[in-house]
Parts: C-alpha cells; sequence; structure tokens
DNA sequence: TATGAATGAGGCTTCATTCAT
DNA sequence: AATGAATGAAGCCTCATTCAT
C-alpha cells in the first residue's frame, strides 16, 4: 500500500515528461515535423513507451489542449479577477500573450483535429470546460450591463470580441512579416490591450449617434 | 508569329484552371488531405502536367496567396476607398470576412512555409506587395493624425490592429466551438466591424482621463 | 493509338507478374511471413509500384482468389465435362488436388478476410462466381435425380458433400501428420475419388434399408 | 506439507483459467486478434504472470491442441465405441462437428506451427498421441477387413477417408459462403454422416464392377 | 508538351517478450 | 510468485517528385 504510489507516481512523472517534451518540440519545429519516435527519444524512451501512455499521437495534442484550457480555466475561476471585468480583460490577454506560440499552435491543432473527426470524445471535453468558462463569464457581463457598463448586447458579443481582439494580436506577434512590422511590439501590445479592455463600454450618447454620420 | 500566342494563352488558361481546382480542394478538404493526383485528376490532366506549370506543391500554394495578396492590394489602391479611412476600414474587414476560409488557409499556409524555408523568393514577394500595400496606407494615416482624428501614435499601430481584429473575427467565424456560440452572427460581425472602425479614433479629454479610474 | 496498347499491356504485364510472384511466396513462406516489401523486391520493382496495381495487401489477395475462382469456373462451364456427373465429380477433384497449397492458401484467407470485413464487393464478387458455378449444378443434379440415378435429396446436399469430401482430401494432403502417414498416396486419392464419385448415388433397395435396421 | 500442495493447486488452476480464458478468445476474435495482454486482463491477472505459466504464445496454442487431442483419445480408448467400427464412425464425426470452430482453429494453428517450426518437441508430442490414436484404430480395422466387412485396401485408407470427409464438414459447417447455401444443415449433416459411416464397407459384386460403366 | 508509372523515404502503430521491483 | 512498464523490430501504406516515352 505504499509502493505501489511509487510506481504510479514514476509512471506519471514520465506522461508529464513526455508531455512536456512533445510540446516543447511541436513549438519548435511544428508539429507536423515531429515524429512519435522523435519524442520517444529525446526523452530517452522507447517509442513503443509512448503507446503505453497516449493511444495515438492525436492524444498527445489533445492532452497538451486539455491542459491548456485548464490553465484558462483557473484563470476564470480565480475570484481577485472574475469580479472585475476590466481586470479579466487584461488577463486573458495577458495568459494568450504570455505563450502565444502555443495558442497559435492549439488553435492549429484544434481545426485539425475537429476536421477529421478523431477523438471526439476528448475535443468534446474540451469544448465542455471552454463552455463553463463561459458561462461564467456571462454572468459576469450580464452584471455589467445592467449596471448600464457595458453596451445591452447578447453577452457573447462581449467575449467574442475580446477573444477576436486578443486572437488577432496573437497572430499578429506570431506572423513573420507583421512582427517585422511592429517596431515598438510593447507600446503596440499595450495600445491593443486596451482596445479591448474598453470596447464594448456603454457609449456616450453624441458619440453612439456619431457612428455613421459623424464623419460626413 | 500569330499561332504562338495562342498556345501560351492555352497554357495560361489551364495553369489558371490548375490554380482554380486546386484552391477549391484545398478549401472543400484541407491542403494536407489533397493530393497533387487528385488536382490534376480534378481538371482532367496529367499529374506530370502539373509539375510543368509548378515547381513543387508549394509554388501552387504561393500562387495562390500571391493572387490573393493582390486582390487585397487592388482594394488599397483604388481612389474611392482609399481616401477615407473608414470606408477603407469596412472595406477590408469585408474582404476579408468575405471569404474567411480562404484567408485561413493562406495563413496557416503562409506560417508553414516560412517556417520551413521554401521558396524564399516567393515569399519575400509575397511580403513586398504587402509592404506596398502598408506604405500607402501609413500615408492616408499620417495624414488623418495630423487632422486629429486618430490617435497620435505610429501609424502602424492602427492598421496593425484592425489587422488583428479582422483575423480574430475570421479566426471566430472559423472555430467550430466559436461559431456554435454566435447565434447571431450577422449582428455579431456589425458589432464588430463597428469596434474596429472607430477604435483608433482620437478620444475626448474625459474619456482619455477615465481609461483605468472610471471604473473605481 | 497504337502507342497507348503498349504502355497499358506494359503495366498489365507487371500486375500479372506481381500476382504471380506474391502466390508464390505466400505459398511458400505463409502469408503472413510476406511482406509487401518483399514481394516488390522479388518482382524487382519499388514497394509503392505494388500499390499502384493494388490498393492493400489484402486486395492482392483477392484478386488471386478470384482468379482461382474463375479458373473453377472454366471447368463446370466447359461442355465436355458439365453433361456427365461423374466425369464433373472427377474433374473437380482433380482440379482441386491439383495444387491443393493454393486451395488451402485461399481457404484460410477467404476466413480471415470474410471475418475482417474488408474489400466486402469483392469477397461479394467471388461469391457470386462460386453462385453462378453452382447454379449450373444444380441443374445437372436435378435431371439426375429424376432419372433415377441419385438419390432424392436437395442438390446441394450432392455438390456439398462432394466439395466437403474433396475438401478434406487437400487438407489431408497438406496436413504434415496424416501426410507421412499415407505411404501409398496415389492409392489413397485414387480410393478417396471413388468414395466421391459414387456416394451420392441411388442405392439399391436391400442396401438402403440395411442403413440403421439395427436401430428399427 | 500440507501448506505446498494448495499452493500447487492454485498455480494449476489459474493454469486452466488461462487456458480456458484464452480458448474463448481465440474463437471469438481470432487468434491474431487476441493479444497476451488481453488474455492477461480477461482472467484478472497481469501480463508476465502469464510468462511464468508458458514460455511463449505458441506454448498456450499448443497446450489446447494437446488437450483436444487427449479428448479425442479418450474416445478411441472408450470400450464402448471401440469395438465397432460404425460407432466409431458416428462418434468420431459427433466430437469433431461438436465444436467445428475449435476444431477449425486448432488445425489453422497447427499448420502455422509446424511451418514457423516452433516448439517441436510439443508438436511431435501432439503428433505421437494422435499416431496412437490410430495403431488403434488399424487393429480395429484390420479386424474387420478379415470379416469381409471393409475393402480390403491399406487400413489407413478407411480412417484417412473419414478423417477427410469429416474435415470437410467442419469447413463446410464454417464457411461463410457455403453455410448459406445449406438451408437444412441438420439434414444435411446427417446425410454427409451416413455416407461417411457407410464409405468403406465392401460393396456387393455388381456395384464394384458397375463402377465406370455401369453408367454406360 | 503531356503523361502517368515508378519510386522510396518515412510516418504511425502494434505486440510478444523481458525484467526490475 | 506476480506484476506491468518498457522495449523495438517490423509491418502497412502515402505521396511528392522524377523521367522515359
Amino acid at each position: 500500500m505504499e509502493r505501489e504510489p511509487r510506481k504510479v507516481r514514476e509512471f506519471r512523472r514520465r506522461e508529464q515528461e513526455i508531455l512536456d517534451t512533445a510540446l516543447q518540440l511541436f513549438l519548435e519545429q511544428g508539429e507536423d515535423a515531429v515524429t512519435v519516435e522523435m519524442i520517444a527519444d529525446s526523452v530517452g524512451i522507447g517509442k513503443g513507451t509512448i503507446y503505453k501512455h497516449f493511444k495515438s499521437k492525436t492524444e498527445i495534442y489533445l492532452r497538451l489542449m486539455l491542459d491548456y484550457e485548464r490553465e484558462l480555466n483557473q484563470l476564470f475561476q480565480s475570484d481577485d479577477v472574475s469580479r472585475d471585468k476590466e481586470a479579466l480583460s487584461r488577463a486573458y490577454f495577458a495568459f494568450r500573450m504570455g505563450d502565444p506560440e502555443r495558442y497559435r499552435l492549439f488553435d492549429r491543432l484544434e481545426e485539425r483535429i475537429v476536421k477529421s473527426r478523431q477523438a471526439p470524445e476528448m475535443v468534446e471535453q474540451l469544448h465542455s470546460i471552454r463552455a463553463s468558462n463561459f458561462e461564467r463569464l456571462t454572468r459576469l457581463i450580464e452584471d455589467r450591463i445592467s449596471e448600464g457598463k457595458l453596451e445591452d448586447v447578447p453577452p457573447y458579443f462581449h467575449y467574442c470580441a475580446a477573444w477576436a481582439l486578443v486572437h488577432g494580436a496573437v497572430a499578429l506577434y506570431h506572423s513573420p512579416f507583421w512582427s517585422s512590422v511592429l517596431e515598438d511590439q510593447e507600446g503596440f501590445f499595450q495600445f491593443l490591450m486596451d482596445i479591448g479592455v474598453r470596447m464594448g463600454n456603454k457609449r456616450r450618447r453624441e458619440e453612439t449617434s456619431s457612428q455613421k454620420d459623424g464623419e460626413a
């Protein structure tokens, strides 16, 4: 009753090692350039061992994605941030931009995996974590709307807009072309985050009406 | 001296046919699921013939991407739009969202191609078209800034922000998860476009200062 | 209009070569011990080439089986034999025993392929050839029954019995144990064939009644 | 001195459990689809434990085959049946047809194992059991021949013919194609068994001579 | 110029067996 | 004795690209 845990712990440690190494390699070389054998070699184990832990390469992808989604989940669940819409916006932005490569990788993988209909149960699991995050978010936004601080549109307008902006920011950061354009990266992402933080706020009367004809 | 042009024209027509078909297939099935043979069969020619037109599959990708970039270029060069920053924003948004799948495909391909360092000359060509677009844009924005209509930040802040938002919008549209959340797609993208059109506008005094402490 | 046929002929020749070689190897070493690569090497071509001709290893199996079944079909359709039940019995016996290894191989393969539900269309094709053979046979037997030469049982009793005996003969021939027992192989198979040829014949009264009468 | 036997008994019981489970699985899924791990899981023990009982997967096969052969042996050794050739024929037929799947499995395995020359000692053991069976049988048949009840051919002609017919019957029963043809299975196998029981019987004068020219 | 047969490197996955605990 | 994690050889199949006709 005290020996088993050791073995189990060893096993888990190795599993984590595989995941860490795989992520590292995926980020460095692109997921397609990384073979299962390379992962095994990097960890220093046999190819077959990987398949004791994961049924397929796709399952490795999904495990990594789930971990990432859970990290985000913790952010949303933590009280110090999830009460304040602006703080949450900033935290979300920071989370995504904190490791843009990773975010990008998972986004790419998700599209591919969903398209090929592999491991649908795990995909569903992924989506359900995400959905739970956004239920909480919806409530927060509804509160702000009724307080008159946010524009009165369906709550998902707000967080989808935030998602989009952040997603774009990540892509920008990543893009070989654009990142070379951005001389003052730091300043720019600050600028962008401010836009994001403010973007759904209720506008003053005059402003609202100027939307189309102000220019004319 | 009159026969040759006909042959040449034939040749070009076929080349275009290959490109159109390839794009179609890439969009439908994903680029990795489409083999060169499938393209040839779809066009009704031999596999070898494709290699008379393009040195590699990657070159097909790049040709498609260049064409797309040139289409965008025309948008930016057309006078009726390129004088008015808001109109341009809208047009840009509309262009990307008009065929989000295509945009997404090219974005994905660009990352991969750049990473693997294939066909660097063509990549450079792609980037130079894009750069020329944005030189023109830079001038337009500089004008608006000096007119006091846009915030006084480096001009690329403005168009990079627009790029990011649009990019995010496309991804959102695409995402199997998010697109299911967006019940009122039409309304949402309108909402987002408005944000995009307004986002770099110079803010009134009060607003600017309220940035952080307005909430408090 | 004269060049194409040459290429096509070449292609077919090679296909046949693959089939012949594969059969040879399957017989010598057992189907599982033979890899696609071995076949390719034996023919002197690349592994990939095999897959231009056959979608999978299983398809090779099935092509061989279909060819064999068609050979048998020709036997049944040939007039000189298919009018005379005894001659047909002998011819059938001879056909199976003429290459017992091959028969055995295909029997084994059929079981496996059917069990794993691969290539069901080809399996169906195989079965339909066989069924057509036995329709013809059914008619022949019905004639003999109404002439009072064969026992009046459902026609398939007759040919299924023949099938069973021949199948057993082949297995016997094959069995490492039994074949060592059979000192006078030639004589034995003659003996067995005689049984087969006679076995469904109408028996005289006395014989018929003696069948079980201990019981009565 | 009383504890050890218990342990030993336990060990044997487990061994039998492994064999039973393995057989079950082989029959249900085909021997190649069953991994050693599946057997272990089914029994509820570790994979390594199986290798404490059997040196290899092949040894499991052979142990099952030996058990089967020994069962048959008991049939032949039991006095009530082994004195009467017809009763023995029927019993033999019944034994094989009683579990045709099992017979089929072992037949298949024997071919494979012999071909690959694994565990030759066990194969030899298998064959020697079988040989002993047939020595006894030989004597029985010799008696009947000298009594004038069976045709005067080498005794093994008789039992090899029986073997062949039964083997064919099993295959017929098994064949995905043929079994669908056999509407009246029960009736057919009765018909076949009668043939088997009678087939080596001494024929009356007239019959013998009619063999070839009776038809004419 | 057009063709399409041929290529072969390389990917993913399986599984019987070993061995340290 | 029992375990089950680790192994790695080996198999099947794909597909971009070449090249002789």
